[in-house]
DNA sequence: TATTATATAATAGTAATACTATCGTAATTT
DNA sequence: AAATTACGATAGTATTACTATTATATAATA
């Protein structure tokens, strides 16, 4: 059974929703695709018009700049994680494992197959937002862009996983900034491992278990201390 | 006594240095202020030009884009900051205490009155960093960045505190890891604390003291286990 | 069926941004 | 004294980031 789920998007992220046109879908899906093969810098609405062929001004009636394009693209995305490590920790009794589960989703580790859709490519969006979602927030408009709730998805998958950490240990002070730095963290060492291996401790294998394996000590000593 | 400290920059950070000529201080000084009040997004070189009565021309003479000049500014403060831990661990037996002060140092808490500058401003060299350093790596260019070794200085900061913490505990397996998540934190905590507080435990009080406690548990719970 | 309304995208702009090439003047070197 | 170099000003261009208006297609109503 192959579900499409779409997630309840801020209405106020786009100027006329993209899920309910073809152009719109195709503003999504290239939009993906170019946004990862150029950056958000080089990124502009006119290359994305040319390679869906319509007009700059067509791709304007659906996002107001491409920073409100990558931000709907970025929400998607903790969306997607929190529903996923929601649903696959649902039911265990385990406190632990739920944790480790967390730390598997958010370095892309978990399997995606029971999640699909259409013009999103996962893959993509998970580079995207490594690279470029801390720029939806490190800007002078923060404190608007929050009133209009504009990072309540990556608020609610921190606030999940600090929830899995108050179980494991209600004794513990920083569960949030723990969820935060740890959410982080996933996105940061994986790029560092990538492109400035000398700033970690597996830059040589570049292996996502590493990765897994540093992040799963950060969390439970500080846990357990 | 006061001294003048002048780091010794990546000569291809610039064009022109800016060091030498009161144009070049006045590009450096008053990029800062309005850097920090501006945003990387808003800063131009013609705003630039305009506030120091030179032409856009003359500001490409010593840079050649916004985020050269940034690199520039952000490298200053990073070798400032390993300068900073270096001399105040100087000396010093105590392995724990050494970390502290580094911690300290990060966050924002130390003396900074035996380092002066005419023309920068530390405390908003300090917002800058926090708000926009992360967007000199996070490009598609990082490669070619780091092979000019455009990222020295942050580099250099981590290896002096993961060497703070391999002298703590020689058997830790992430010292570098550890650093630079320490680094990161330090600043994306202080900005989450300011700005999007529900994704930390010292929202309410906006306290640097509670910043640096979580950090110090987060490390030396890690260090310790 | 004809008319009206509405939705959609194309055309054609503008202002600002991010540069670059060239020129003139002042200082320095030969 | 002549030549070189340094420096900044002038005057551009291409691109980016939009916006206002117009045209067309579709749907709703009379």
């Amino acid at each position: 059974m192959q579900w499409e789920l779409h997630p309840q998007m801020n209405a106020k992220l786009y100027l006329k929703n993209p899920d309910q046109t073809e152009t719109g879908r195709k503003i999504i899906g290239n939009g993906i695709t170019l946004l990862k093969n150029l950056g958000l810098e080089l990124f502009t609405f006119k290359k994305l018009a040319d390679r869906i062929g319509v007009t700059e001004a067509t791709v304007y009636r659906y996002f107001e700049n491409k920073y409100k394009l990558l931000n709907y693209l970025v929400c998607w995305y903790w969306h997607w994680m929190d529903y996923q490590v929601m649903f696959n920790t649902k039911n265990l009794s385990d406190d632990r494992r739920k944790i480790e589960i967390a730390i598997e989703i958010l370095t892309g580790q978990s399997s995606r197959e029971n999640f699909n859709n259409q013009e999103i490519n996962f893959e993509d969006l998970h580079e995207i937002t490594i690279a470029e979602s801390s720029k939806v927030y490190l800007t002078k408009h923060v404190n608007e862009d929050n009133a209009e709730e504009f990072f309540m998805p990556f608020k609610s998958l921190c606030n999940s996983i600090s929830e899995l950490f108050v179980a494991y240990n209600p004794q513990y002070q920083y569960p949030k900034s723990l969820a935060s730095t740890l959410i982080e963290m996933a996105q940061y060492q994986d790029f560092f491992m990538n492109h400035l291996p000398s700033l970690t401790d597996f830059g040589s294998q570049k292996d996502k278990k590493s990765l897994k394996n540093f992040l799963g000590h950060l969390v439970f000593s500080a846990l357990e201390k």
